[in-house]
DNA sequence: TGAGATTTGTGAACTTCGTCACAGCAATGC
DNA sequence: GCATTGCTGTGACGAAGTTCACAAATCTCA
């Protein structure tokens, strides 16, 4: 690893949300913080915030508890690129202009900066804020731009051929909302994130809990 | 548990992939699928299919496989409520409408049949093939209509309040895409996708990734 | 200054999830 | 009919993730 330091995905996910849930739900003016009350905010165990804690070497002090400004320092030190970090999306469509109106103007150091499609109606264009490219440029607008990250959102069939092209232009991590697995080789990281599963998932739970309250 | 087994979340999931790899990317005609088939086109192991396949009680043969349509069969009977089920929307904003466009029409057995919001420009329309009712008839809807299920985007500030009101009106499961953790009480079944986290997640690995290979 | 109340940091236990590996068996070939 | 092949079903193992539990540290207040 590069960092010398190996990081559970789970925990780099929870600090993403401490770093949200301290810049902005802990009431103003308040110069420290306690592992129980993140853990209130983030529905986890305080365990499990100290634990994640642990791996950005912040520290706090007990009875006193973590100083919220150390915490978000040193949670975006892990987090974050010293440079912009950018991110493209492929596929512009209902899912994907969604995602570009959520995403505009959020995180300034990790931004959506390119989008691609193949249909010429959208192409050539600035789509909530965000370039339109066709396909062919691609390679050429990653390379130029140094992304790494790309949002997956073009329908199922044309997923892995994209994915393939994506790879092939140098991207290392993708967020895959095509509801298809993903074949990826070793050192891209994947996220695949199928609404149907989770619907179905949820679904069947849901009916389980009902049943069971009879 | 309800029905004798317990059956973790995860292999639910998957099992729902399965099933619409069995629908859809099987060579028709064939009528036996082996378990390196199918986890070929899931990306998974075959040991993991067959894990998977152990709780739907279907068996398969050596040397000949699964029978595709004893697996659709079984799963589905996993899966699947003998009626309709029906799911609830809440909050149709840009999100909310890529969901409804989404899955209108999709799997007949798992429907989103109301959706609901505060926005009086939305209530009382039909929107994506969906009739959007104002908050206020939520209640009366989700008890007339027999829905355990809901799917939350309505903006972060108003997620908790709404998912109170969802419980206190016989919600059993949800899927949340606003993203804060929310709080349900025991038995209330919580899938949380937060897409802020995910992105953030996939940007620091591919970003250690990418560092690797220098 | 010292007793008491809290909270941190973390080894160890535990839980959950996925993989290995192999016994047992259906199909096929001889 | 018997040997061979190759897949299934599953106990045992291993890895990842979470919680427990407690010693050490700091704060509060008399
Ligand atoms: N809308 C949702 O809420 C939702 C939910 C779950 C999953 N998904 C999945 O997300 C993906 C996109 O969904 P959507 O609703 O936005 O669909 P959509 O049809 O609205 O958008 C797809 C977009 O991809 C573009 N496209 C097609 N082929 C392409 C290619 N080869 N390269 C680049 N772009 C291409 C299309 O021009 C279109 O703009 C689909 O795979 C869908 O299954 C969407
Ligand atoms: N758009 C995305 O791709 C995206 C991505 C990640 C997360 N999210 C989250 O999903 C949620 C919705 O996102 P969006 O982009 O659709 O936002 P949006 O503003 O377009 O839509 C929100 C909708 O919720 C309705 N609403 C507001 N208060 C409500 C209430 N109390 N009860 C019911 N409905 C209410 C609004 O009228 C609006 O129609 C937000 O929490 C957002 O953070 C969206």
């Amino acid at each position: 690893m590069m960092n010398g330091v190996t990081i559970a995905s789970k925990t780099v996910g929870r600090l993403s949300l401490y770093r949200r849930l301290l810049e902005s739900s802990i009431p103003c003016g308040r110069e420290h913080v306690f592992s129980h009350e993140l853990a209130l905010l983030a529905c986890v165990t305080p365990a499990q915030v100290r634990r994640d804690l642990m791996s950005t070497g912040c520290s706090g002090s007990p009875g006193k508890g973590y100083r919220t400004k150390d915490l978000i320092d040193g949670i975006s030190k892990v987090l974050d690129y010293p440079e912009v970090q950018r991110v493209a999306l492929v596929g512009v469509g209902n899912l994907g202009r969604a995602i570009l109106s959520y995403f505009s103007g959020r995180r300034p150091n990790l931004r959506i900066t390119a989008s691609f499609d193949t249909d010429p109606q959208k192409t050539g264009r600035v789509i909530n804020g965000c370039r339109c490219h066709p396909m062919s440029e691609l390679t050429a607008v990653l390379g130029r731009e140094s992304i790494a990250t790309a949002i997956l959102a073009v329908p199922a069939a044309r997923a892995q051929e994209t994915t393939d092209l994506l790879v092939a232009s140098g991207i290392h991590g993708i967020l895959n909302y095509a509801p298809v697995p993903l074949r990826v080789p070793e050192g891209v990281f994947l996220e695949e994130r199928d609404m149907t599963m989770s619907l179905e998932t949820v679904a069947f739970f849901a009916r389980r809990a009902a049943l069971e309250r009879k």
